[in-house]
DNA sequence: CTCCTCTTGTGAATAATTTCACAATCTCAA
DNA sequence: TTGAGATTGTGAAATTATTCACAAGAGGAG
């Protein structure tokens, strides 16, 4: 019988993953400029958290550093790679061919992060047909099928709220188990499921109330 | 002399007001119901909080329920609006209309929220010029002029990330103070200038993190 | 008017997250 | 090889956020 893995149980602050991509946008930009070392301080100052923070966020991942001189900016690049699962390909399915959708399929922000959009799907026949030569929009009765053939992860999820439960319920036949949803609806699905919301209006809001509070308008 | 205004100095987690929308959104689905009054549990339940955090959240704006009842559906509406700013309408002009920033032009979901986009600009002279009967792309050198003739308050942020500290001082310069910022780079601004930043990649990469950790792949 | 039921509002308790502060230990120069 | 200087890694302290639990009303029936 295969042991069961070990199962190293390290916990951390939710907000510590969602630092991550400010590290690696760091430590991509030093490598660019062949800075092979640097010091948490430093990079810290760099993307607007504490050097403490920093340090607290890496050590939860191991020991990553080097005293006395700071981190290696490859090695650590390459750990938090692999951290956020950036150290393979993720393949993204988005479904909803509309204007969120479209600009997402275009962003070319993804690549760094290991990101790729390789379908769009929509139920709007007139939609249907490539796009450019990487990109094709599908029919949504190909989800699972194409699901399968181009080794689709995450399903993006850019339709209007009232089809997003729906829509969300076919992914998961489909045999998706990474939903991000752009429509600002709850989603019911399985519990194997994970969800990510993306809410737009928050940080606008956020700034709305700062406006009132701040200024009085 | 006028004294100082008193100030109501109450402080609250920075979270609290990144609920309100949730809030927000299930409040104008109970009005549309026509349903009147609302207990904490019915409403915790439908935007997946606990009523506890509910209460606590909205305690922070004053007693807003009414004990043995609940809270009246359309007087929390109208408090949350105030509180978040929306009890007035927030002008947003766009610098950036490309892919992302022609989606958010196009976004339906701000009007509910009080938020409205009046212009576009663009460095760019081939998409200057009307985008439909009520926008226009204007030339970057329009913006404090536009600003001010249109009552702008928000400017998002919608260039490549290499423009972005140059576009973020040029909207400054012509008034702004609040910046809405999509592009992945921190912005260095005067301390009475408010900069929220939407960093897309964050929520799919916390995806990808779970997946990692999950499923191992 | 009184009693009973219901649900809010809120201090206090608990939990989570961040910051502090310093021992550990690496580098480099002589 | 040693010592000085630098910077990490991390328990402990401080701060911030959430949950608990119940007193304080509100409302309705009789
Ligand atoms: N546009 C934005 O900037 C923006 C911002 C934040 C959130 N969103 C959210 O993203 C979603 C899409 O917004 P949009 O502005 O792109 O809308 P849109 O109308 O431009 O696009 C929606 C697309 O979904 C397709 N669709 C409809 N029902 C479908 C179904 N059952 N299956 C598959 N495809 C279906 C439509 O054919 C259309 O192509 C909405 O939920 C919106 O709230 C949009
Ligand atoms: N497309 C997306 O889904 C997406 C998602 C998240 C973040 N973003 C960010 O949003 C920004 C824009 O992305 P995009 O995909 O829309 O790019 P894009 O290339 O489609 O659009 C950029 C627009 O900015 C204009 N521009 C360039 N320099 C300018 C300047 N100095 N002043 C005014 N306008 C200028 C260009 O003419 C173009 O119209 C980038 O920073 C990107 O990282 C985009």
């Amino acid at each position: 019988m295969p042991e069961r893995t070990p199962e190293e149980l390290v916990t951390f602050p939710k907000a510590t993953i969602s630092r991550f991509p400010l590290y690696f946008r760091a430590l991509t930009e030093y490598n660019h400029q062949n800075i092979g070392l640097v010091s948490s301080e430093e990079m810290a100052q760099k993307v607007g958290v504490t050097p403490s923070q920093l340090r607290k966020d890496l050590s939860y991942f191991g020991s990553l550093g080097i005293r006395g001189a700071g981190y290696d900016v490859a090695y650590l690049l390459a750990k938090i790679k692999e951290i956020l699962g950036m150290d393979r390909q993720r393949r993204l399915g988005i479904i909803g061919a509309g204007r969120m959708g479209m600009a997402l399929a275009g962003y070319s922000g993804f690549k760094q992060h290991g990101l790729e959009v390789l379908a769009l799907f929509d139920i709007d026949r007139a939609k249907w047909g490539p796009v450019n030569e990487q990109l094709t929009v599908f029919p949504l009765s190909e989800l699972a099928a194409q699901r399968e053939k181009l080794g689709l992860e995450i399903a993006v999820l850019t339709v209007p709220k009232a089809e997003a439960q729906k829509v969300a319920e076919l992914a998961v036949e489909a045999g998706f188990r990474a939903l991000w949803n752009f429509a600002p609806v709850r989603l019911e699905v399985p519990p194997e499921v994970i969800v990510q919301y993306e809410d737009i209006v928050v940080g606008v809001l956020t700034l709305s109330h700062h406006l009132a509070r701040k200024f009085g308008t």
